[in-house]
DNA sequence: TATGAATGAGCGTTCATTCAT
DNA sequence: CATGAATGAACGCTCATTCAT
């Protein structure tokens, strides 16, 4: 949420984002993230839209060009709100090493196996070859906030002598690679996986465990 | 087409697979992976289809009941044949421990980000609310295969002490995790990202390193 | 249309009848008038409505909810309207009894020869199975009100001594029965029948005659 | 039926009616009653008679040249065999004039009310435009043997002076107008009417009291 | 002859989009 | 700015008919 403004702010080129807080604006909108993401953007109809947001389909477009750009803007908000105010939640840069590492795989697994990003996550890797621009604006401020966050926090503690890392960055990717193990991936192929949150936290430690053994600083 | 015959003589229970060798079904099937892997399920039309496969649309509907039919059926022929054949050749059970966890690192990844697995993974992603047992299929033949493979073989290594694996199904998920790191990723997402085979070869050692560090055996 | 007011003033329940005075809407009815009659239910097709009404195929979809919904609000409006509005015409309650059987009789059979009717016949007798509903209404509005009104003015007349009858409602479906000796049948069959009006009139006069036969009070 | 040997030995115009006593002819023709008479012309599909037929598709145009011929076919064998067989069955020229005529009258009722029958009846009015051919052998071979079968018997009556009639023709069609009063005429509709045998006599008794009342022989 | 795959026109219906109100 | 009727192209699918086998 701060970001949000933060980010209006200190970015004027993406008026995009801010353009109109028009209420019915946000009503379009919100009809138009229940009804992209349940059925898919070629599955989705502007009439459903319209009807899901109570408006009139010609309000639809008195706010957004066409499909194509009402679906923009809807990720395009999605991913600077939504997703990036999950993943700022993440990251606690204080305590414990090992603790933190399966603390953090914890929460993201746990966010990025909820219904909004699992639905962001499908409609917008089957639409990337149409609209490689929103893949772009997803990954950076979904996975891309937290990868950052994470190789910041892994070059510091790299730094304290508490792991051993020469490419942060890729550590980074490598440790949300992991966190994918079984749960992420099972869920979005819609497979039978146990979501509990006795299983994400076996999950989480056996990633903080293999990261720690991966990276962890030799001892003598 | 060897491994078809294959296929279908040591599974004889899957008559789908098989069914009819007649040409024209042949046809429709590949205008209909042309066109579905390259439209998705709801922005395929079956009139693009039967363009593609030179055939009229009538013809479509006397081999298939129905879109979905057709779909379903692409989708498990793809994934028992092409996708299972891809994944059979990978695994390379004998030699050094460390060199071949790398190849089949190497070898996953460049199938995986080749044209028709990363169309298969983005269709299959999105339409798994809608097909949850075409999901399951791509899975089973997919992934599965190579899991199964994989975790037997880490299984072996590690009776043999090249390795030290209590849960070998989970070390298997955890190497496949790794080797999704960075390129496979980005390419479904259709970021830029270099696909060249030298990049390959970095994320499979590093795949192979790290894997080892979990894994391997504690050198006193 | 003017009886359309009335018929609405006085069945205020009925707003399906009056429905919308929206201008399209009566085009597109007035198109299905044209090509449902002349080629029946399954015959006529949307496109040729949509063309006969001079209106796009979508806005025979903003009125109507499909095909079904359409053919039975017309046949709903020709029942309520056209039919229900020839027929209260007809009966003339007051002069000599035997005259105004004929006259009835030769109204009856004017009515019911022409093409209207005709047409609204075959349509409604061949979908019968399949909208019973609208064999109802027809009946209801169409030989029932005859059938209601002429039952009464029967009564009234053996009351009055005129006539001695003891079922007036069976009485009533007997005249209706003799007056489609010969010109209704053949015509509704598309059979070679004079129509003329001598001819409607010779069957007028033979039916008001027997009529009276069956129950013309007992001449001492 | 054995008017149907005399009429194709007598007719031999006709060899439509006679052609094939092929099989699979007369599978083909069977399919098609059961399918036109429960979908109209239109409605009836030539896939859904080949499948009733248990025959292929290719076969129906073996036998006949297209849609309209295989239902001008079976119009022809149907009134000229069933139905004339039904109608040839009802005169029972002796005994007692009144009884005769309401036993002629229930079993005309009783035929007309049976399936097929009915069947015919809306197929052949609804398609009456189209095909006026078979509307006219429909009522030759329907209703024309039994008007003139009634009227014969009519004539003699009259010369035995049980009835007193001028136009034998006539009054056998305003019999038969009689004897669709109430039953038959709802039927055609499906409107809910008691077809009980019960009810048939009733109306059969009435239809023979009516009837001698117009035409019986003046006491004096 | 009997078959059933192939055809392409046409079906009923929905779509994204426009525009007068 | 909000509406919802109007549009016609395109949708998935079925049709009557043909023809190689």
């Amino acid at each position: 949420m701060p970001d949000d403004f933060a980010n209006s702010a200190s970015n004027p080129e993406d008026a995009s984002a801010t353009q109109h807080f028009c209420a019915k604006r946000q009503q379009v909108l919100r009809g138009a993230e229940a009804v992209f993401l349940e059925h898919g953007y070629e599955g989705a109809s502007m009439s459903q839209i319209a009807q899901r947001a109570k408006v009139s389909k010609g309000t639809l477009y008195n706010h957004f060009e066409n499909k194509a750009d009402l679906f923009a803007a809807l990720i395009d908000e999605l991913s600077r709100l939504k997703l990036a105010t999950m993943f700022e939640r993440i990251s606690t840069p204080e305590g414990n090493c090992a603790e933190t590492l399966v603390t953090a795989a914890a929460e993201f697994i746990t966010i990025l196996i909820s219904p909004s990003p699992v639905g962001m996550y499908r409609i917008i890797v089957s639409e990337a070859p149409k609209f490689p621009h929103l893949a772009d604006i997803f990954w950076r401020y979904g996975s891309g906030i937290v990868l950052r966050n994470m190789s910041a926090w892994l070059e510091n503690e790299s730094k304290k002598g508490n792991l051993a890392i020469d490419d942060p960055v890729f550590a980074a990717e490598q440790f949300f690679a992991l966190c994918q193990t079984r749960i992420i991936q099972r869920r979005r192929l819609e497979l039978p996986v146990d979501c509990s949150k006795a299983a994400i936290q076996e999950v989480a430690r056996k990633t903080g465990d293999a990261f720690l053994k991966i990276y962890g600083p030799v001892q003598s």
